[in-house]
Parts: C-alpha cells; sequence; structure tokens
RNA sequence: GCGCCAGUAGCUCAGCUGGAUAGAGCAACAGAUUUCUAAUCUGUAGGCCACAGGUUCGAGUCCUGUCUGGCGCACCA
C-alpha cells in the first residue's frame, strides 16, 4: 500500500527533476488521516519555496487520485492520506485471495539477486550458548523475511574444524579418558566427560558429535541450514593458497621473520596481519579470506552474523576483500550481541575455562521454543539483551508469544463456531458495514503487513515482525471485545482474514499458530 | 591507551532514509464477563530519551565532547 501510494505521489510530481525517494508513513495520531508524506517539506529545503504552498500544489492533483477519499495539508507540510473505504474492503479481500502469499513481495526482476546468509558458525569445540541462540533465532528469521522479499537466500554454517582449538579439544577428551586432568588452555566441560565415555576415538567422531549436538539443539529451536561448510575443505582444495598468492600478485604481502604478512595498515588497519605463520600453517584470516572468496563465486550478496567478540575482525576482512577487487558494498556484517542470563535479579556468570555455563540447550528445554523465538526475535540483535529466565518461563500467560498465539487460537475458535453457516463468499459479501473504528483500524493493520515485511527486510530486523504481531493481535482483541461475530458475514471474513495475517506473522517467525489453547 | 556497540517509564525493550503530542509488555492502581476462549478488554499513573554543546523550519534519531556498561585490540579462532 505505501509503494502505491508513493507512486501516486510520484506522478503527481513529474513537473519536479531530482527527486529523493518519496517515503510514506503511518502517522502516529489518527487524526492525521492512514498515511502520511512529507515530501513537500523535502523539497521546500532544496527548492527554497514555502513547504505549504509546494504541498497545496500536490494536493490538487493527489485528490483526483480514486484510492483516496480525503488528501490534506497539515502542520508544517504534511501531506496526510485517507483512504476510501471501499479500497480498504477490497484490499481485505485480496488478503483472503492471496492467503499464504499475503506479505511475499512480488519480484520485479526475473532473475533474483542471490543471497548467502552465513550465521552461528560456532567452533565445534562445545555445546552452543545463549547467544548462539540468539543469533541463529535472529538469522533463521532474517532468512525468511529476506526469501519473502523475493531473494534467493542460502543459509549456511561455516564449521572451523581447523585449527589450534581442535588439537586442544582432542587432547581433553584425550585426558578425560585416561583420567588426567585437563590440560593447559583445554576443555573442561561436562560434556568432555561425556564423550570420553562414548565410543568416540579419533578426531573426527569427537567432531562429528559435538557438531551432531549442535544440530540437535539448532533443530529444537527451528532452525535448519542449506549447508554445512568445513574449513578443511578449503585447505584440501589449496583454496587458503590461492586467496594468498592473490595477494601477492597484488603486492600486498610481505615477509617477515619467516611469517607472510599482509599489508593491512596500507588499508587503514592499526597493524599488519599474518596470513602464513612462521610454521607453515596458515592462520584463521587466511583460511576466512578463502572462505569469503569461495562465497562470493556462489553469490551475488553476503550477509554474515558475528558474534560481537569478532567485530575487530571485520574491518581487515573487508579491506582484503576490497583490495581483490570483490564488491564489498555486498558484503555485509551484523554484529550479534551478547545475552545475559538472569534469574530473577540475579546474573548468571559463565565461563568457559571452568565450564560452568548454561547451554543454549537446557535453555530451550526449560522456556521451550515459541518462547524463545519470539523473545530472541523481539529485540535488536545489535543491542545487548539481558534475558530474564524466571520471567520468560514464570509470567507465561502473560507472555507476548502467548498473547499473539492466543490472537490466533481465537480466531480459530470462532471461525469453528461459524462452520455450519460456512465462510461467506468473498465475490458477493459487502463489507461495507465495517465501518467501526475498531474494525477500521484492524483492517487497516492487515492490508500494511506486505509494507512491514518490505522494510523488516531491508533493515533486517526481524524485531519489526514481532512488534506488528502484538500490535495486530492487541487490535483483533479490542475488536473482538467490541463486535460480535457470528452472524454477520462481512465480519467473518475480516476474522479469517485475520486469522491469515496472524498465521503468516508466526510463520515468518518460526512459531507455531495454534487453533486451540 | 585505541576501536566497535549500547545507555529511552521501576524492570525488559520497540521507535524505518531526521518529522507532527516519545510507544508496548511486565510491575502498580481502578474497573469490565447472563453474550463467539478473561491466556482478554477499558481506564489511571509513570519520561530532562545518560550528560553538555552543536547542525536546522524540526533531533531519541545526525556531529563533537564527557560519563557509565559490554566486547575487542595474537604468528588463538
Amino acid at each position: 500500500m505505501k509503494h502505491k501510494i508513493a507512486e501516486i505521489v510520484k506522478k503527481s510530481l513529474k513537473d519536479y527533476q531530482d527527486l529523493p525517494e518519496i517515503a510514506i508513513d503511518i502517522p502516529r495520531n489518527k487524526n492525521f488521516g492512514d498515511y502520511s508524506c512529507n515530501i513537500a517539506l523535502i523539497l521546500a529545503k532544496k527548492l527554497e519555496q514555502n513547504p505549504r504552498e509546494i504541498a497545496s500544489k500536490l494536493v490538487e492533483k493527489l485528490k483526483e487520485d480514486s484510492l483516496f477519499e480525503k488528501v490534506a495539508i497539515a502542520g508544517p507540510g504534511f501531506i496526510n492520506f485517507t483512504l476510501k473505504e471501499a479500497i480498504i474492503q477490497d484490499t481485505v479481500k485480496e488478503v483472503i485471495k492471496q492467503d499464504h502469499d499475503w506479505g511475499k513481495l512480488a519480484t520485479r526482476n526475473p532473475q533474483p539477486e542471490t543471497v548467502l546468509l552465513e550465521y552461528v558458525s560456532a567452533n565445534p569445540t562445545g555445546p552452543l550458548h545463549v547467544g548462539h541462540g540468539r543469533w541463529a533465532v535472529v538469522g533463521d528469521a532474517i532468512a525468511r523475511l529476506l526469501r519473502a522479499a523475493g531473494y534467493e537466500v542460502k543459509t549456511e554454517y561455516y564449521v572451523n574444524n581447523v585449527g589450534n582449538q581442535i588439537d586442544k579439544l582432542i587432547a581433553s577428551v584425550k585426558a578425560a579418558k585416561d583420567g588426567k586432568p585437563t590440560p593447559e588452555g583445554g576443555y573442561g566441560g561436562a560434556y568432555i566427560q561425556e564423550i570420553a565415555k562414548q565410543k568416540a576415538e579419533n578426531s573426527e567422531e569427537i567432531l562429528a558429535s559435538i557438531i551432531e549436538e549442535q544440530k540437535k539443539t539448532l533443530g529444537q529451536l527451528g532452525v535448519a541450514f542449506d549447508n554445512w561448510f568445513d574449513e578443511s575443505q578449503l585447505h584440501d582444495k589449496n583454496e587458503v593458497k590461492l586467496g594468498v598468492a592473490k595477494l601477492h600478485d597484488l603486492g600486498m604481502t610481505f615477509e617477515e621473520g619467516g611469517a607472510i604478512w599482509f599489508k593491512s595498515q596500507e588499508l587503514g588497519d592499526d597493524k599488519n596481519r599474518v596470513l602464513i605463520r612462521e610454521n607453515g600453517n596458515s592462520t584463521y584470516f587466511s583460511a576466512d579470506i578463502a572462505y569469503h572468496l569461495n562465497k562470493f563465486s556462489r553469490a551475488d550478496h553476503l550477509i554474515d552474523i558475528w558474534g560481537t567478540d569478532h567485530h575487530g575482525y571485520v574491518a581487515r576482512l573487508k579491506a582484503a576483500l576490497k583490495v581483490m577487487g570483490l564488491p564489498v558494498d555486498k558484503f555485509e556484517v551484523i554484529i550479534g550481541q551478547l545475552v545475559t542470563l538472569y534469574r530473577g535479579k540475579e546474573a548468571i556468570r559463565m565461563s568457559k575455562r571452568t565450564g560452568e555455563m548454561v547451554t543454549l540447550q537446557e535453555v530451550v528445554d526449560e522456556i521451550g521454543t515459541d518462547a524463545t523465538r519470539f523473545f530472541f526475535s523481539a529485540t535488536d540483535v545489535n543491542s545487548h539483551l539481558d534475558f530474564d529466565l524466571e520471567l520468560a518461563k514464570k509470567k507465561s500467560n502473560d507472555n507476548p508469544v502467548f498473547y499473539v498465539q492466543y490472537a490466533h487460537a481465537r480466531v480459530c475458535s470462532i471461525l469453528e463456531k461459524n462452520k455450519t453457516a460456512g465462510l461467506p463468499d468473498c465475490q458477493t459479501t459487502s463489507l461495507k458495514d465495517l465501518k467501526n473504528p475498531a474494525e477500521r483500524a484492524l483492517m487497516l493493520k492487515l492490508i500494511s503487513w506486505p509494507d512491514i515485511v518490505q522494510v523488516a527486510a531491508r533493515l533486517r530486523h526481524p524485531q519489526m515482525v514481532t512488534e506488528y504481531g502484538k500490535e495486530l493481535a492487541a487490535l483483533f482483541h479490542s475488536f473482538y471485545e467490541q463486535c460480535q461475530v457470528l452472524g454477520n458475514p462481512a465480519r467473518v471474513i475480516l476474522v479469517d482474514a485475520s486469522r491469515i495475517v496472524l498465521r503468516n506473522v508466526l510463520e515468518m517467525l518460526a512459531i507455531s499458530a495454534p487453533e486451540k489453547m
């Protein structure tokens, strides 16, 4: 709908040149209409004209459009639109017609951009922690959003199955097996003892067993990856060496102390970085360069979600890719901040060294998949999160996830009661009588869903979906209190449209949409 | 010391490229059910958007500085 309005505004502006992007907003205050546009204010600055004058010229043209009941100027020069009731009603019918597709954006591009989204990618040295869970949920939701927005998305989990940490892991398991204490710098969690008790003999079996556990936990969270990519593959196929050679050919490397270095200082880094160590082994950095070269050969656009502990690393990887001529503007890194667990007021301290930690598996077991997903989707992944287990569990009845699910269950219950009458025919049933403010507000919300998907996908902000879900549920509950549905075909249609959008919202978050609660 | 991220109601958090009177949930208080699910609804109260400057018609949002917290600053990953 926003897009439609923007197009109309654009048409009315054809006398102007060099137009900025036209933004259509939903005003906070209902008195300002259903949608609004600030283009006159923006143009006023550019053209050094009175914004209200520009607006009044535009309004004259916009008034003629059949979409609007009313177009008005307000405040310093906002243009406010009120939709015709018939347009709103027709769009509600469109919701029912499109059903699962309502909220999927039509791509004008016959060859959609391919996106390779890499996330979680935890080291295969132990169980996932809560931060991983957060990034997993956010990554999965972003993948769903991008798909709905018309991108072709592949998801991937990078397994660092090479390097020091693996040697330490193996040594730790061996020590446990022999009843010796954990070696210096090794891993000491209870899971090490578990693995030691199992049949796991060689490093492959040990790794496989840990990765299996990770997969199991992620699966329980409803997160599955299209591809698990082993770092060892890059070494086996010589891609790491080739990447380093490429940098060498570009004159971006030098040798010192028996190691090969990347001249990252020339590109703004505060120090140069080692690519090949004195002992001939490659660093994590050079493997990661190779990995991203590999990914760029498979997709147009890369998105990585990294933990905040890796953020210092972004600049140097981008620098390396840029100097190699790759489109760095198509390489995004989303930094995921950590989660601090609380039980009531008490923060749960975690230490990898002592192995004293609450795993993601334990949290999912305790809180449940739906609530965990909702909580992790509901906040900006770029902000630190305090997550209170007691609150998420104990207050489950007032939990926002249940609030949204309950709206869906209520809808289904009404439709079940209406079964004997049957669903009214959308073509022949008039929605003219849906004039109550609660009905109108609900309809407007339903028709804005595709706009939410679009913006949420562009910004990679799943929290916009959970926000929308809460707002939609609230409007539905309010409507429900005021309007008797059964016996009113127009309202039955409105309820069915609500069911569709509530379900589509929950599906976007991979949260179940129960028919009964 | 340097860098990145954050600081919005008592608590947990939303707030789209700068827009109109800053929002929600929880907690608190007062009400609503002979009627389709009360896991609900209606209302009240709660704010110097960390602080100080600046940019402009207009700042929670942009710039500079300060304070507080998190995370980095390896020939670990």
